[in-house]
Formats: structure tokens, sequence, C-alpha cells
DNA sequence: GTAATTTCTTGCCAAATGGCAAGTATTTAC
DNA sequence: GTAAATACTTGCCATTTGGCAAGAAATTAC
């Protein structure tokens, strides 16, 4: 596992000094997890923020038929939380699931608290970080809205890749709110053109 | 104009003392607009948060036919901000207009960072505003993935039945992501049961 | 390496949603 | 109060998406 990538990515949410990124960095613990393994389940309380240094998550829960729906997509370097269920320590709706092997960096909840209150930049970052995946949220709900399920695909496809080489397409779908079949043909229409 | 509405408002969002809340009420300033007046102008740079005491706000942009989009619908008792545009002072890319005249409370960006930099409670109020609001689009995503449009309507219809009354329906519409034509199709059929 | 499992594609048809245009209802402006 | 503008509904038909099932392709387990 490599802690530079980890600095590198703080940095990228808020700018700051080596020294500052570097300390925060040190903060993180590393944790590995296998494929298939779960990060969190549902009804349990998100105790650990996550950051993802390398592999593939996805979160999902059930819709009215009981059938699953993955409601996001995660590929490194990112958070990995459920916000809500984190910073009210209240039960989650929702499973993550490694879909790879995983590598993470990992801070308790008592102890992002702790940085909260004693380092003003880490609580400029955390703040930051929130308005981050806010914003992110929020353009996926704008495509959602303005965009036909081609264009998603289409954006997805253009800023995410990788995640077409190691995320099976049926969750793909799933994330894009469509089902596999529908996916497949969108798919089959854009290589005929 | 009513700031004890702000003050429960905040406690709403964080539990806290009557003398803290009703202080940080203070800090804001009453203002008022009237319909069809632009909060927030696409391109400009968000300088002031807003809490919506009364009356009704949607947000909209354009998708590639150039047709108005509404991104979303506000009734208060909420906050009204491009939390990206806000917190970094960045130019917005959607218009946020009052649909009936509207009272809101409205603190500038460097009073913000001030109150973050002086009152621990106020960070703490900030987070959890950020934290709540990020749940609440997390839900809207959530319907826009796993509910029909019908359910997303019956869902707004339950939990903001004001909204039908104050907001043509073609600005609901579109931030169910369907046309006008659609949902009244879908209005007739739920009233024919 | 082979069998079992999972994933992906495709054909058929159904259901949901959209586009357009006309007509009705409601709201707004003066 | 009346005319104009806006909002809403509806019919007709097109397009998109979904459901199911079968088969092909890829991955996994042993």
């Amino acid at each position: 596992m490599n802690r530079e990538i980890l600095q590198k990515y703080i940095t990228s949410i808020l700018p700051m000094p080596t020294d500052k990124s570097a300390f925060f960095a040190e903060q993180f613990e590393p944790i590995k997890f296998s494929k298939d393994e779960l990060l969190l389940k549902e009804n349990k309380i998100n105790k650990d923020t996550f950051v993802l240094e390398s592999g593939y998550i996805r979160s999902f829960t059930f819709n009215q038929n009981d059938e699953e729906v993955t409601t996001n997509i995660f590929s490194a370097p990112c958070f990995v939380n459920d916000f809500l269920s984190f910073f009210k320590q209240q039960p989650t709706s929702e499973n993550y699931q490694c879909l790879t092997h995983c590598k993470l960096w990992t801070m308790s909840y008592e102890k992002v608290q702790t940085c909260f209150h004693t380092y003003p930049e880490f609580r400029e970052f955390g703040r930051m970080m929130l308005v981050t995946n806010y914003s992110n949220l929020h353009d996926r709900m704008l495509g959602m809205v303005k965009d036909t399920a081609e264009n998603r695909y289409l954006k997805l496809m253009k800023n995410h890749p990788d995640i077409f080489q190691n995320v099976p397409l049926k969750f793909i779908a799933s994330y894009l709110g469509i089902t596999d079949t529908s996916l497949s043909r969108i798919r089959k229409e854009i290589a005929s053109k």
C-alpha cells in the first residue's frame, strides 16, 4: 500500500502544505478486503471512514420486488462511506460490497472527531470532502433528469472507462437506472455506428 | 418575518441549547423576493447562503436541446444554495427562481466563514446541514434508480402535498424526470383508481 | 482442463414514456 | 371584467425501456 496516493488524494480535495497533508495521511490505517467481502452491512452503523486506494466497490439495496439495486460504484481514489450513517452514527440502509480485491485507508469515527476538534485544516478538508461528494451526487442527479440512458452510459464510459473493465455490466446498468438487457442493446446500438 | 422559525429550523438540523440557536439565528438577515425573481443566476457566484422561511423556489438548467430542466424544488423550511458554488466561491451552472413571493434569511460567505472559525457549534451545525442535504439528495437519487415515475410522484405527493398547491405541474414533472404529458397521464391513471 | 456457474446478448412482445398538436382550463395583465 | 398568456389534458402514434427465456460467452471452482 502506498500512503503517498492517500496524501495526494487529500491534497486534491483541499490544497494544503505538504507537511499538513502528510500528517493527515499518517492518521489513516491501511486495510485490505477480498473480493465479495462486505465493507458495511445494512442496519449496521458506519463506524469507520474509508478511502479507496485501489479496487472497485459497489453499494446496493433492494427495491419493492426484493431485487438488488446498485446505488453507487466506487473507483479509486475516493471516499467510501454512507455519510449519514457515519456522521450521525446511525444505521445504514445499504450494503457496501467489494467487487475486486481492495486496498483502503481507514480512520475511526472517534479519531475523525478528535481531528476535527484539533486541526482547523482537517475541518476544512472534511467540509470540502462533503461538498465535493455532494457536488458529484448532484451531477449524477442532473444526469438522471437531463440525459437519456444512452448519454448517461456514454458519459460514464468517457469519465470512468476503467469501471467497464472491472465491474460486471449488470451492476453498471443498475447504477445507470436501467436493466442489463437495455444496456446490452444500447451498447449494441452504439457499436453499430 | 419570524426569526423563531429560523431558530427552530436550526435546531432541527442539530439539537442545541436555546441560547445557542437563538444566537445563531441572530446572525442571519431577513430578505424578501418577489415571484419570478432570480435568487442566483448561472455563471454567477453564490455569495450568500439562504434559508427559506416561506414560499417556493426552483433551480433549473438546460439540456442538450436547450429546454429548461427543473433540477430542484425548495419548500420551506430549507437551505437554498448551490453548495459547490457557495463553499468554493466558484460560478454556479444553475438558476434559482422564486415561484412565489419568498421570505428568506441570509448570511454572507464571509460571515459564514467567520462563524465557522469562531463557534465550534456553528461548525457542527454546518457539517450536519451538509450531511442532511447530502442524505436528502441521496434519497432522491435512490428514487430515480429504484422507483417508477408513478412511485416517485406518489412519494412526493405524500411527503410534500403543499408543493402541488404552489408549483406548476410542468416543473414538478421535470423535477421527477418525466414530461408534463406523462405526469398528466399518471395523475389521471391514479385518479381513476 | 473440464464442468458448473455466472454474465452477457438477443428475439419476441408488453409496458412506460415521449412528441406533437389541438382543445380546455386557469391565471395574469390591464 | 375581458383579452391574452400560461398551464393542463388528451388523442394519436413513435420511441424507449422492460420482462422473459434461450443461447452464447466468459469466468470460476475443483
